[in-house]
DNA sequence: ATGGGCGTTGCAGAGGATGCAACGGGCCAG
DNA sequence: CTGGCCCGTTGCATCCTCTGCAACGCCCAT
């Protein structure tokens, strides 16, 4: 809509892909190095870029600290996440938490038992969402025609011979899970992972959030891991009620 | 430098601090309402912004994966990360890795033992400049005149009463920390956590980053982390050396 | 019903963004 | 050492695009 911030924001991706020179930039941008200068100035003065001692442009620090709000006005998360610890310190298998939002879902939290994963390699990352259980649990809560919309807008990547293969299949594993009220992910991201999960839902009884276990299949085999799903479920609605309890403040 | 991408950036920070509606967003910015919905529409395009259910604005999903990518690039920290790992593994405390930009001192790693606690509570946010082992190095290796500028550009909030008080106290620290190559944190930031850091050099000498070990007091005493010290800086050395190493890529 | 609040749209005018051309500094090769 | 090249930077005139206004429509509360 507005053409001088439109293209300026465009930077941002741009950028992520590694560092570039004014050069690079005002190209991908196709305007001319002065337009581009201009533009890397002001993201540089709001801290969105910085400029590396060999003059190229990279991503800024402040995007740290943007992300970092973000996430912590997601009150979700923050609700969520004492109950996330405890099934973890139960279980012991690794917990995610993620949300929808703008046709992508995203782990906005995870607690992992075993051994300091990097965290960031997860948080904040899209997810598989044809066949991640999370992914599963957000977009079969969306109204049928809205389902339709997105399943036929995606792509369906066949990490595995598991992988959910098309639009058709995905709608009607949407279908499935939409009726039972928890999901699964067996094999269909990589090979020796599976998960279950479970809707987090708001007072009004629409899905804002789901969270889900996963375990390699080496540790627990998948009838193992569903032996879980009540204690999953139990979680995720105690989380649910404490969400829509705190709802109103 | 642009005025409507200044503008258009203005209310990430506005709406770091909660989500707002098209009228205090306009007001704050000090436009007109239009305006202020041209840009958030561009935002929202982006993904930068994202409209929640009651039509207020607040960050959007799109930053967690730019600030991803962001500590993606940062090849000292992809260097340092397994030497952590490794140096935690052997002395148990919590290590962090953190540079220097833009007036800012932040994290970019950690490592922690204990339990998994959520890490982008730490990762990304900007550390305590003034009392921090790992800011006091990165700012010692600033030239002179821009030491002191940063110094009193400062506030020296009080954590606690080991904390640094004034600009004099911290040039002065920082010119020890200098000299000697390391440094500490002593209860400056918490009554009983204390930290031993050691700086990360590039191929140039100049510090391009910074480590260090975080201990409870009541754990180990002062004098007990610093018999750490010589495996530390064992440790960020090994770090400066892979890292010039690599440079010439 | 009716008024107020809020988001949205179309438009004309003006202010700002754009691209051009020229400058300057660093770097490499001759 | 010197020339030339590359890249970032600056000032400026032109034109585009952003801006603020006013009016509309919607929802909610009175």
């Amino acid at each position: 809509m507005s053409q001088t911030v439109d293209r300026a924001l465009s930077i941002l991706p741009l950028l992520a892909e590694g560092p570039a020179d004014l050069g690079q930039v005002a190209e991908r941008l196709d305007v001319h190095k002065s337009t581009a200068l201009r533009l890397l100035r002001t993201l540089h003065e709001h801290g969105l870029v910085y400029r590396q001692s060999d003059q190229r442009y990279r991503l800024g620090a402040r995007l740290f600290a943007l992300a970092q709000e973000a996430v912590e006005n997601l009150d979700v998360r923050e609700i969520a996440h004492p109950h996330l610890v405890e099934l973890n310190a139960k279980i012991g298998h690794t917990v995610h938490l993620a949300v929808y939002e703008e046709n992508e879902v995203l782990y906005i939290d995870k607690v992992e038992s075993r051994y300091p994963v990097r965290m960031y390699s997860r948080i904040g990352k899209p997810v598989a969402i044809t066949v991640a259980a999370v992914a599963k649990l957000l977009l079969a809560d969306l109204s049928e025609p809205e389902r339709r919309a997105v399943a036929e807008r995606l792509d369906y990547p066949m990490y595995t011979p598991r992988s959910t293969p098309d639009a058709t299949a995905f709608l009607k594993e949407l279908t499935v899970v939409r009726e039972q009220g928890w999901a699964t992910d067996l094999g269909g991201h990589e090979e020796s992972i599976n998960c279950i999960g479970a809707p987090i839902r708001g007072a009004d009884g629409r899905v804002v959030a789901a969270m889900s276990v996963s375990a390699p299949s080496v540790v627990v085999t998948a009838e193992e891991l569903l032996t879980l799903l009540p204690v999953v479920r139990r979680t995720a609605d105690a989380i649910s009620r404490e969400y829509s309890g705190n709802t109103p403040t």
